[in-house]
DNA sequence: AGGGTAATGCCA
DNA sequence: GGCATTACCCTC
């Protein structure tokens, strides 16, 4: 058996002792040097290499019901740490989710001469925790122990160290043993009857004689419950609050007798959509299923790229090419971007295909609830499973058909360690399963667009919307004409001051109290929450600043409040200037509270929605809203990018995007692709329905290439100037990137260690001969976050293996380069 | 002599 | 990664 045990990026190989059963993906308790730790079985074998013999040691014991995963899994686990260069107990994280992990407990014992052990010491604090230890019965967790010394003022790490202290002077032993996971199917008591039908009816009638009311009733409750049931019930029911007493004479009597049943939480068990049959499929998607289906029996690992303008009704292309998996009994798996469109998504799917046979898995599950849809992945049951980017791993059993809904999107890349890019890792196990691999988006991403030109992935049209209703006109607001100092000038009451900076133009209001006349819904876009983008003081120029960060705080003015919207600081706005004193100090820039507040004094009688960050915080909120905005009790919905992906709105035919400026000033080889493909897909919220739909983008670059193209619905002219432009900047897909990110509290430990590793890197293209380049370094766009200064370099290379060889070859010397720490990104999705 | 501390190397 | 082992210095 080998184990990945330790913290170490190497697994560990150890016999399997008589009596123990193992297989891939249980968990294991194990001896590891000192101590004992859990580990996973990761493969199993007849031979080990001779050198090794001599130090093997039986694993302790099975930790029950953790199994985890299959080999196939580890394989991709193993894929995914070569490919992004992180450890392998990384990556079997993702495979055996932390919910379900088993956890030590350990124990703390003080052995019976502790006393004579400590007599010589002169270290109160040791004597004073192994006296608190005494108290506690010789025998304590840590925490346990921690709490019963808090009175002595002694703070949780320093308990730790004594206790270490302790430990290696042999007073204290430690003992760890396997402690329960954090979720566990759940179990609920039930009562059953467990004596004649006859006696029972006796005990009725006995019972009623004697007022024991509380005792007959659930007697009747019980035995209505068999009347379907021809032989002796296998369930019970469940027993009622204040029927426990009842329940409980009832059972020393030898009449009831308990039962515990497994059950499943069901997170969406208030709300289970009415079922809904496949509709007819347009010609152009009965085609692409069509073209599609072939393969999927066939297990080929075929890869599509279904580029379909917004509302071409790819999703019901998705429905159908699951229920071809399903009807030659294979698995699907279909990804989307975030749990924001998980609820729409998942409503369509549970109308068309059986509950249980539906999973879901995304952050907003409890620990118990994703315990059992991954149960009830693992078991086979569910067959179809819906997820973000991390279920691109979940246990799935014959897979048939991986999905990637909104392909282009930034967030099927994880964006900490281990940095895997979801499309990556999918059309991995696509490959490895033969399942089929399909995306699809409106707006495929320049790299995956270029793949399928390249004859990597087999490209799908789908160039109409269904019933050929047509893409809404875009109208594009020069935003400097609009807002001009002269047209203001000419606004204003002789005499009077300018008109203060609007948030809509005039076309855009026109177009607003339009679709309120004909009650008809809007949707503002706005790619920045909050009120203010920043307060300037218009005496001295101050602007209030994120002391962790590099960035201008940003002002929220319902709260009153000065966020950071990249660390969790926050303070109360201030009514003067910090610097200064001046009482000028005025908020500039625009945050969709702002726009909510324009609306609301524009649009008196308008009913407004606002989604953003923060009022999304709570659970089911994104869910509650859209259901809102849907049935009607709205009639503006204003949001940041949330509302752009996907929504499907018939009643909106307005889409207003305030300013599309935001998107295009970052500085970023990707912030086009990123501008063009927001512009695209909130303009494709409009005109949905019956009605046709309009689109009001304002903007101070009206002939910036991404708006233009985003106002044509232009995305192949839109792709071949972007695959030019990277092609002449040497950016992807014609180079592969990696960026190293140093950060430390202290700017000049984070240069040390990035100079070092140019130095490094430099080396070690020059020795393995890799065709590849080296910029920087340099300080990051975002120069300090989290009170960290961030410092980075960019390696760039042709082929992504000839980055690899570099980084392989100098990743031991990377890896123990200084004291602040370092990321490797390699593909990345932003390098700010 | 006992103990605190920082560097070093191994765990199967 | 955690922990033991080691070497070194400190204090009583």
């Amino acid at each position: 058996v080998q184990v990945d045990a330790a913290g170490l990026n190497q697994p560990f190989t150890y016999s399997i002792p008589d009596g123990i059963k193992l297989t891939v993906g249980d968990a294991v308790l194990a001896p590891f040097g000192s101590r004992s730790e859990v580990g996973y079985v990761i493969k199993i074998s007849r031979e080990c290499s001779p050198d090794i013999l001599h130090k093997i040691k039986p694993v302790t014991a099975r930790i029950a019901n953790a199994a985890a995963f299959d080999e196939e899994l580890v394989e991709l686990a193993k894929w995914v740490a070569g490919e992004n260069l992180c450890d392998l107990k990384d990556t079997i994280k993702l495979i055996a989710p932390e919910i379900m992990a088993a956890r030590l407990q350990s124990t703390l014992f003080l052995v019976e001469n502790w006393e004579e052990m400590l007599a010589a010491t002169r270290s109160q604090a040791q004597r004073d925790a192994a006296a608190a230890l005494a108290g506690l019965g010789g025998k304590s967790s840590l925490s346990a122990l921690t709490k019963a010394m808090a009175p002595t003022g002694m703070a949780a790490p320093k308990v730790a160290a004594i206790v270490s202290d302790l430990k290696r002077k042999g007073a204290v032993a430690e003992e760890r043993t396997i402690g329960t996971p954090k979720a566990k199917t759940k179990i609920v008591r039930v009562l059953t009857l467990c004596a004649d039908v006859e006696v029972v009816v006796e005990e009725i009638e006995r019972m009623e004689r004697r007022n024991a009311a509380r005792q007959s009733a659930l007697l009747r409750a019980l035995l209505n419950s068999m009347d379907n049931a021809s032989a002796a019930p296998t369930v019970g029911i469940a027993i009622a609050p204040g029927a426990h007493a009842a329940a409980q004479a009832l059972a020393e009597k030898g009449l009831v007798t308990y039962l515990e049943v497994p059950t499943q939480r069901n997170p969406y068990r208030f709300y289970a959509p009415p079922k809904d049959a496949a509709p007819a499929l347009t010609d152009a998607q009965f085609h692409a299923t069509r073209a599609i289906g072939a393969h999927i029996s066939a297990q080929d690992a075929k890869a599509f790229l279904i580029h379909g303008v917004t509302g071409s009704g790819k999703t019901e292309i998705y429905l159908d090419l699951v229920s071809r998996a399903l009807a030659i009994g294979k698995s699907a798996l279909v990804l989307i971007p975030e749990i924001g469109l998980t609820a729409q998504l998942l409503d369509l799917f549970k109308a068309r295909f059986d509950d249980e046979r539906v999973a879901v898995l995304h952050s907003a599950l409890s620990f118990g609830e994703r315990h059992d849809e991954w149960r009830r992945i693992k078991s086979g049951t569910a067959r179809v499973v819906l997820g973000p980017r991390s279920a691109v791993f979940s246990p799935v059993d014959n897979l048939g058909l991986i999905i990637m809904d909104e392909e282009h999107d930034g967030s099927f890349k994880q964006d900490t360690n281990p940095r895997y890019h979801a499309r990556d890792v999918a059309r991995k196990r696509s490959l490895m399963s033969g399942a089929i691999f399909t995306m699809g988006s409106a707006t495929p991403s320049v790299e995956s667009f270029y793949a399928a030109e390249a004859g990597l992935y087999e490209l799908i049209s789908l160039p109409e919307r269904i019933d050929n209703r047509p893409l809404p006109p875009v109208e594009i607001v020069d935003l400097r004409e609009e807002f001009s100092l002269a047209a203001r000038r000419k606004e204003a009451p002789p005499g009077g001051e300018t008109p203060p900076r609007s948030v809509f133009g005039k076309r855009l209001a026109s177009a607003i109290a339009e679709r309120l006349d004909r009650s008809e819904q809007t949707i503002l876009f706005l790619n920045r929450r909050g009120f203010a983008t920043f307060l300037l003081c218009r005496d001295c120029g101050h602007t209030p600043h994120c002391p962790n960060c590099s960035v201008s705080v940003t002002y929220h003015h319902a709260i009153r409040m000065l966020q950071c919207h990249h660390c969790d600081f926050h303070r109360r706005a201030p009514d003067t200037c910090p610097a200064c004193g001046s009482a000028r100090l005025r908020p500039f820039g625009l945050g969709t509270e702002k726009v909510e507040e324009a609306v609301a004094l524009n649009f008196p009688t308008a009913r407004t929605l606002r989604m953003d960050r923060d009022t999304l915080n709570r659970k089911g909120a994104h869910a509650d809203a859209l259901r809102l905005f849907r049935r009607g009790d709205a009639d503006i919905l204003i949001g940041t990018q949330i509302v752009a992906k996907g929504l499907d709105f018939p009643n909106v035919t307005l889409v207003g995007v305030i300013n599309a400026d935001t998107a295009l000033n970052i500085p970023d080889f990707r912030a086009s692709e990123r501008a063009f493909q927001l512009m695209t897909q909130v303009a494709g919220r409009a005109g949905r329905g019956k009605r046709p739909g309009e689109v009001i983008v304002q903007t101070f670059n009206p002939e910036h290439q991404s708006i233009q193209r985003a106002s044509t619905h232009d995305y192949l002219g839109f792709y071949r100037a972007e695959i030019e432009n990277r092609k002449e900047l040497r950016y992807p897909p014609f180079t592969h990137i990696a960026n190293l990110v140093v950060a430390d509290e202290e700017e000049r430990h984070a240069r040390a260690r990035i100079d070092h590793i140019a130095q490094v890197l430099r080396n070690s293209i020059r020795e393995t001969n890799a065709p590849a380049q080296m910029s920087g370094p340099a300080s990051c766009p975002l120069s300090r976050l989290k009170n960290r200064y961030r410092w980075h370099l960019l390696l760039r290379a042709e082929k992504r293996s000839a980055l690899m060889k570099i980084l392989e070859h100098s990743l031991d010397q990377v890896n123990s380069s200084g004291r602040a720490s370092v990321s490797i990104d390699i593909d990345p999705m932003t390098m700010l």
